[in-house]
This record gives C-alpha cells, structure tokens and sequence, in this order.
DNA sequence: CTGTTAGCGCCTTCAA
DNA sequence: TTGAAGGCGCTAACAG
C-alpha cells in the first residue's frame, strides 16, 4: 500500500514551496499563473488528491454540512435533502445525512456523531430537539437551522411554515365544504412539534366553529401506509362514521384512500380524505389526494443559504417563511346531506 | 467564540495525560478504572467533544463510509441506505451520502469528493463507474463494493443480484401465462447496467422462445411515474396492443397501473403489467402489482459487512449473491385469447 | 498501566 | 507573489 501523494511531493515535483501549493487550491488567483500551471499539471500526474482531514484541522473548516432527517423512507425527506444537496454542492459543500427515525435519543445521538465529525453547519427538522443539543451547537458556536416550522417567537433560526395555521386552513375548507363530522389520522405527536402542531390547528379551527374533535376521532398512528389503511379501517367500522378524515401526511392518506376502495368506501362520496406534504403519488393516485404542497425545495435551497451565509460571516434572515398551497384535487367533495 | 476543549485540557482537569485520555477513548480496557472515572468526569464536565479531523489525520481512519446512489428520491435506495447505516453505525461507523442523478460525471466528482473527505470505504451502485474511478480507489487503497448487482466473474467486489437473470424470470413466468405480445418499459440504458441487463434478460428469455422483443416495443424512459404513465399510453394507442407489459422498476410500473386505470384499460384482463423492486407500495395498489422483491436489507447488511471486514483487515468474501423472490400479485393473469 | 514525544497533511501567518 | 516554519488536536509507538 503505497504513501498517497502529499501536498510536499506535488511541491517538489513543481519546484515550489508547500505554500503555494496550498494557495492554487484554495486561491488561485494569488499565484501567477506559470507556477499554477507547473503546480496543477503535478497534481494531474501524481493523481494528488487533498486530504480533507488534514485540511479540516489546519483550517478549521470542514466544507461538510450535516443534516438528521427523521427518515429517508419518505420520499418528500428525499427531496428536500436533494434540494439542499444542490445548493451545497454549488458552494462546494458537502452533505453528511444522518436518520433518527423519529427518536430524539437517536437524534441526539446522531447529532453528536455528526458534530465530532466536524461539520460546520446542521440542518434539523421541526423544533423539539434535546436541550443538550442545543446547549452542544451554542458551545461549540455551530449554525444550524430548523426546517419544516416556522416560529416568529422562537429562539431558533427556522425555515419553513407554520403547521398550525396549514393544518387549519385543511380544517377551515372541509367545514366550508360542509364538513361537520370530522375524524383525523395523525402522526405520533410524542416529541414532533410537526404533527402535534397540526392537530393542534384542526382542533382549533373546529372548535372556533362550536365543534370537537372527539377522542375516538382522532387517532395516532406513525407514518406508513399500511398504519393509514387499519386507522381508517378502524374510523370506517366503529360507530358512526364520520364524513371527512384529515390525515397527517400523504402516506397516512394514501393509505386511507386505499383502504377506502378496499373496503367500498365510495372517496369523496362517502367520505373526503386530506393529505399534507403533496408527494409525487397524491396526483397519480385515483381519486387523487387532496392535501398540502410543502414546498420542499425552496425548503432546502434556503437552509442551505442561512448556513453558508453564517458560515461565512454574511448576515442572512434568522427566520423565513414559506407558503404553503392547498392542493384540491378529488378526494375532498361536499359532505353528504344527512 | 470560545475554543473548544481540547484532549490537552481533559488531561489537565483529570490530573494525567494526554496520552491516557486518548486511551479511555478508543481502548477503555487499557485504563485503570480510577483513572478512567477521573477522565470520564473531566470529559463531563468540560463538554469534551473528541475533533474528527484530528483524529482521522492521526489515526488515518476516518470512522465514515461513503455511498453514492442514483437517487434519493426513489424510496428502494432509501430503505437500502437505512439498512446500509444501521449495520455502519453499530459498527461506530458513520454514513457520507450523496447521489448522482444516474449520471457518471457526477457520480465521479461525488466519489473524488467523499475519498477527498477521507472516507474508509465506499458503497456503489450497479457495476458501471468511471474508469478513473476504480484507478482512484485502487491507487488509494480504498476498499469499495458495487451493490445492484452480482457479477461472478467481474474483477469488483460486489453483493447482489444477476439482474439478466431476474428479468429473464419475469419475461418466462409471462410466457408461462401465454403471453407473446410482450413489451417492455425500461428505465435508462446509457451507463446503467441494471437496466441494460435487464432488457437483455427479456430479450434472451424472449429469444429463447422464439419471440421478439420487437423494437417500437422497448421505450426506454427515466425511472419515474409520468413516464411510466406516458410511455404505457404509447404503447397502449399505437397500432396493436401488447397483452404484457414488463417495466424496469416500480415506479415505471405504478405509472402505467395508474394510466390503465384512466384509459379504462383493464388490468390484467387486457394486460398484464410487471415492475422490479417491491416498494411498500405495491401491494397496496389496486390492483396490486406483480413483481421481483429486491433485496435490499439483506444488500444493506451485506455490503457494511463487508468493508467492516477489509477495513479492519478481516476476510469477507469479494463477491455475495442474494436470491430475488418473484412476487406474483394482481397485475398479471393468463393472456387473453387470440 | 502510564507518560513522553513525534508526527499525521495541510494552512497560515510572517518575512522576504 | 512566494517560502519558511509553526501549529491544528489527536494517536501511536516507545519507554518507563
């Protein structure tokens, strides 16, 4: 196992000082042009490639920026994080991805591994996180920036919207269509200010109507179709039926809609189903979801320019909100007259 | 900005050195338990978080493996990535993740960006990379394993599947059912070995019968649901129409499941659809889809193993094949009668 | 079992 | 514009 060429080797090979080896890769325009051809065509002939380690501890910067998504499995995580990948990529930064299936232990956990790995920036996801995690970003002086929330009144940076006002508005145009017996699906609310914000809004916006979300109508379930489907099972065979289901995400509502067609369930005849995230399938599906458009890329785009921009020393807005469409498509009709 | 605690400042507070600090990290064993204690509260209460970079520089062990894939957004990778980490994680071993949009040019600045990040090992996808490429790997000493994939004979560690033969299967169980007019949706050849194979696996199967997989019959189209939707349309509206129609993956094969179902067109009354990989999804359409569960747990596991192994010098064999279950389901039924 | 002492490969003042 | 030289924080011999 041969040494890898060093920053020395293509100096020598170049008949110039380290130094200035150093300086064509991190500012060409500092050195004159005939060394930087003698230094780049050394590089090319021993094939030197930087040892980002080395580079990271003499600079202090490692260029790598972390990310802890709760799971990769939704593809609107994916998205997103491709989103910020890009932009990062563009400013020569490089994504560390790290999942904590929905466990702040775990995200803790994941958290500190990424920052003793040196990343110079971390993207979370919502606003619960461990204090000691943030205790650890604020000694450690590390930016970061929460996603998917929006909170004004909030000491952390965020980017993203305010789920309760979304999840309202969902709340707000099924009881304009007539709605009143309305069930929801959500997500754990243990520990995801996501989800719980959402039901927090449907409850708000229905009972600024006189109405209750009923216990038995509203059901926790985590985030996978097949959860979506036995919840709905559950809505549609216990007592009365209620006429619209809200559901936390587009996996927990396209497994209602087919739970619906499995059991007969005439969607939006019968009952009106709503999703919120608006993944690739909701329009595909038949009927097609109605539901929520996170905007995911602009998401990505702009963490990824907090981070940087705090990196480097720019100013950038600590908070930026994102508007969120209500999607209609045709899950969602009039309530049946009763 | 206050500086971060350094292993020189535990020692001090904990009364040894720094030598013996180190050791509480990486070799507990080594340390008298009193000793430890006294590191351990030092630790504690300093907030000591250990610096990777300077660890890495000497130890030159980074703790992280890369993976490079097409995708993120194709939720069979993410599940595979998840298995990947998992199995890297219990193993102290961190996961750098970046994707290549099925492009080799970027999967090659990808890959030059994770060695010069310093990764321990690789994981790829499919067996077509960049000459320079494997030349880097192989220069640096860095194991890797080509995953997607199983190639006896090929010169590159790798653990999967022989995607020819697979498709082979999918093609003969069609005949088997009577099919004769059989088209294909496949995703991207170029650069793509999975997908090349497994159109030359229809072919053989085909030609072994006889038949030809004529070729306004083979459309080839990126891995998503609008192109399977518009690709079956295709074949569907122009001149006769094929009785089976094998798609390159599920994506490809929920879009067409889902345009059938908009065109009217029965399925698999009129015809009878097929996809590769087994998302979550799939059983859960209407009709659910017939396809070949890929592996990609078990590919997971499998391919942290084995640069577990070469990392730390043990043996692991090069070359792994894990079985494909053909998953038969409600998208396919005999061909209808001439 | 523990301390001393060199580096790991690179960046970054500081002078020239 | 360039070179010399001292670390960055940690690990890994090597003594003791």
């Amino acid at each position: 196992m041969k040494r890898s060429p060093t920053v020395a080797d293509v100096a020598r090979l170049a008949g110039v000082s380290t130094a200035t080896v150093s300086r064509c890769l991190n500012a060409p325009g500092t050195v004159r042009p005939g060394a930087r051809a003698k230094v780049d065509s050394a590089i090319a002939e021993l094939g030197y490639v930087p040892d980002g380690a080395a580079r990271a501890l003499a600079s202090r910067r490692a260029g790598t920026i972390g990310a802890v998504v709760p799971t990769l499995e939704n593809s609107i995580f994916a998205k997103g994080i491709h989103s910020l990948q890009n932009r990062l990529a563009a400013a020569a930064n490089t994504l560390l991805l790290a999942s904590s299936n929905y466990s702040l232990d775990q995200e803790e956990h994941e958290i500190r591994t990424l920052v003793s790995r040196g990343v110079d920036g971390l993207v979370l996801i919502g606003t619960s996180h461990r204090a000691p995690v943030y205790e650890l970003l604020r000694r450690k002086s590390i930016p970061y920036v929460n996603t998917w929330t929006f909170d004004p009144r909030g000491p952390h940076p965020c980017v993203g919207f305010d789920n309760r006002q979304v999840a309202g508005r969902i709340a707000r145009y099924l009881l304009d269509l007539g709605h009143r017996r309305i069930a929801m699906i959500s997500g754990v609310t243990l520990d995801n200010d996501r989800a719980s914000e959402r039901v927090a809004g449907v409850e708000r916006t229905m009972s600024d109507q006189g109405l209750l979300l009923q216990a038995d109508w509203l059901i926790e379930r985590p985030y996978s179709i097949v959860d979506g489907r036995t919840a709905f099972h559950h809505l549609m065979s216990s007592g009365p039926r209620p006429s619209a289901v809200i559901c936390g995400n587009d996996v927990l509502a396209l497994g209602a809609v087919f739970e619906a067609e499995a059991m007969g369930v005439d969607v939006p005849g019968d009952v009106s189903i709503t999703g919120f995230d608006d993944l690739e399938l909701a329009s595909h599906i038949s009927p097609s979801l109605t539901t929520a458009r996170v905007p995911v890329e602009h998401m990505g785009i702009a963490a990824a320019d907090y981070l940087i921009s705090r990196i480097s020393g720019r100013t950038f807005p600590e908070r930026t909100e994102l508007e969120v469409q209500l999607v209609v498509r045709e899950t969602t009709g009039r309530a049946p007259d009763e």
